[in-house]
DNA sequence: CAACCCTTGTTGACACTGTCAAGATAGGCT
DNA sequence: AGCCTATCTTGACAGTGTCAACAAGGGTTG
C-alpha cells in the first residue's frame, strides 16, 4: 500500500529515457544555475554512488539530492518515487555488468565453452568487486510488471537490460551447438543452468560464504572456475 | 557497518526511582492480563505472518506490535532493533525450510541421486508457495558476523540454521558416494553445485521468470527437476 | 507477611524518511 | 514584450526506528 501512488507528477518529456535530440546546451555541469540541466543523470550516478557506500538500503532520496546538490524534492521532478530511482540506477548498473561479460567474451579467443566459463568468472569478479551494485540489480521489488510476456511485448525496462545479458549467453551457446561442440537441445535450458550456477554461487559468495574461503578455496573465482568446468562438461558434445 | 548499535538496552533495567505519584491508565491492550506471557514467540509468528502479507520491507516493529497485541516499544525488550526480529523470523522460516526438505528426504525410496534430485525439486516448491519467506531467510543484512570461520568456532543462529540445510546435503552426497553412485570428489564442491543450481533457479522463478512460464515449460517445477538431472548426470559415476 | 528488585510492559518524544502541495525561477515560445 | 511550462525550492505531514522515563507484577529475600 506504501507505493500505491499513479498520480504522476513527471512531466512527459522527462519520462524518455536519456533526452535524446535536445537542442539544450547541456554543456559543463553548471554547479551554482537553478536549473541543473543534466539533473537525472547526475542523480542516478549518485544513487549509484550511495549504494556502493552504504548499501541497497541504505539510500535514500534526501541523501542523493544532497548528494547532487539540490533541494531534497528535486528528484521527484525526474522520478515518479524512490522506486523509480532504485529502477534508473539498477538500469544503469546492469548494462555496466552486460557491457563487462562482453567486453570478457570478446577478449576470449578459445571456443564457446571456453566463453561460457569466461563469462561466468567474470560475472563473479563483477558481483565481488561491486558487492552493492550486484545485490541492488538483484531486487526483486525492481518493477517488473508481468505484462507483455510471450511475444517480444514491451517489458519493463530492467527486464529488457537484462535481456542483454541472456542474449549474449544464448549467442554463445548457439554457436557451440552449430560448432559441433555443444550438445543438441534447447539452448534456453543451458542458459538457464549456466545462469542459475552462476548466479547463486555469486550470492552465495556475497552472503554467506566463510566456509569456502577458509578450508580449501582461498579465492571464489577458482571456485566459479570449478563449477563452470563441471557445467561445461555435462552440456559438452561428447 | 550500518546496523552497528552495540547500545543493548535488553536486559538493563531501567533503575529510576522518580516520581512515584503517578498512575497510568491500566493495560490497553494486551489481552487483559499486563504481562503476556510468551510475548517473544507471539511477536516471531507475528512478524512471519507480516512477510507473508506484504513481504520483508513490508515489516514494521509498530506492526509487529500492534498485531500481537502491545505497545509499540513492547518488542524492544526482547529483540535488540529491527534487525533481530527480522533474524529471529528467518530462522524460523530456515527452520521450517530444512524441515520440509527433511521430510521430503524420508519419503524418497531412491537412492542419494533420486534424493538430491527430490530436495531441490522441494526447495523450489518452499519457494513458490512462501516467496516472501523465501526471500526472506535470503536477505543479506541478516546478521552473519564473519566471525567464527574456520574451526567451528561459535557462528551466528542464522549461520548455524543454514548449516543444518547443508548438513543434509553432505550427508547424501556422502551416502552416495559411499554407494558408488556419485563419483568421488569434494562432496562440499557438489553440494556446493546442487546449492547454487537450486538457489539461483528458485531466485529466477521469483523474480524475472515469465519467459519460461509462457513458451514451454509451464510449471518452473519441471523446469527444475530437467536441471537436477542434468546436475545429477554431471555428478554420477560412470 | 512486607520490602524490594528485576523483568516486562507502557507512554512520550525525537530525528529521519517518503511524499504531497504550493511558490519561485528560467529558458523558450508566441 | 508577455506568457508557458519544466524545473527547482521551501514547507508540511504521516510513518518509522529508537531512546528515555515510568508503571505493573512476579519472584526473592528479610
Amino acid at each position: 500500500m506504501s507505493r500505491s501512488t499513479p498520480k504522476s507528477r513527471i512531466p512527459v518529456s522527462s519520462r524518455n529515457a536519456a533526452g535524446a535530440g535536445r537542442t539544450a546546451k547541456l554543456g559543463p555541469a553548471a554547479a551554482g544555475r537553478y536549473h541543473h540541466g543534466n539533473l537525472r543523470a547526475e542523480l542516478v550516478s549518485a544513487a549509484i554512488k550511495i549504494v556502493d557506500r552504504r548499501g541497497p538500503d541504505g539510500l535514500t532520496i534526501r541523501l542523493v539530492a544532497e548528494q547532487a546538490g539540490v533541494s531534497h524534492n528535486a528528484p521527484y521532478h525526474h522520478f515518479r518515487d524512490k522506486g523509480a530511482i532504485l529502477e534508473a540506477a539498477s538500469i544503469s548498473c546492469i548494462n555496466a555488468m552486460v557491457d563487462s561479460l562482453r567486453r570478457r567474451l570478446h577478449r576470449t579467443r578459445g571456443n564457446a565453452l571456453d566463453q561460457l566459463i569466461c563469462m561466468g568468472v567474470e560475472f563473479v569478479r563483477f558481483a565481488m568487486e561491486h558487492p552493492a551494485e550486484f545485490r541492488l540489480i538483484h531486487r526483486p521489488e525492481l518493477r517488473n510488471p508481468r505484462g507483455g510476456c510471450c511475444g517480444d511485448a514491451p517489458t519493463s525496462p530492467v527486464e529488457a537490460a537484462w535481456s542483454n545479458a541472456r542474449q549474449l549467453l544464448m549467442e554463445a551457446v548457439r554457436r557451440g551447438q552449430q560448432d559441433g561442440i555443444i550438445r543438441c537441445g534447447d539452448p534456453d535450458m543451458i542458459v538457464l543452468a549456466w545462469w542459475c550456477l552462476v548466479n547463486g554461487f555469486a550470492n552465495k559468495v556475497l552472503n554467506f560464504f566463510d566456509d569456502k574461503r577458509c578450508t580449501n578455496a582461498p579465492d571464489p573465482l577458482v571456485s566459479a572456475h570449478a563449477l563452470l568446468e563441471h557445467l561445461v562438461n555435462g552440456i559438452r558434445n561428447k
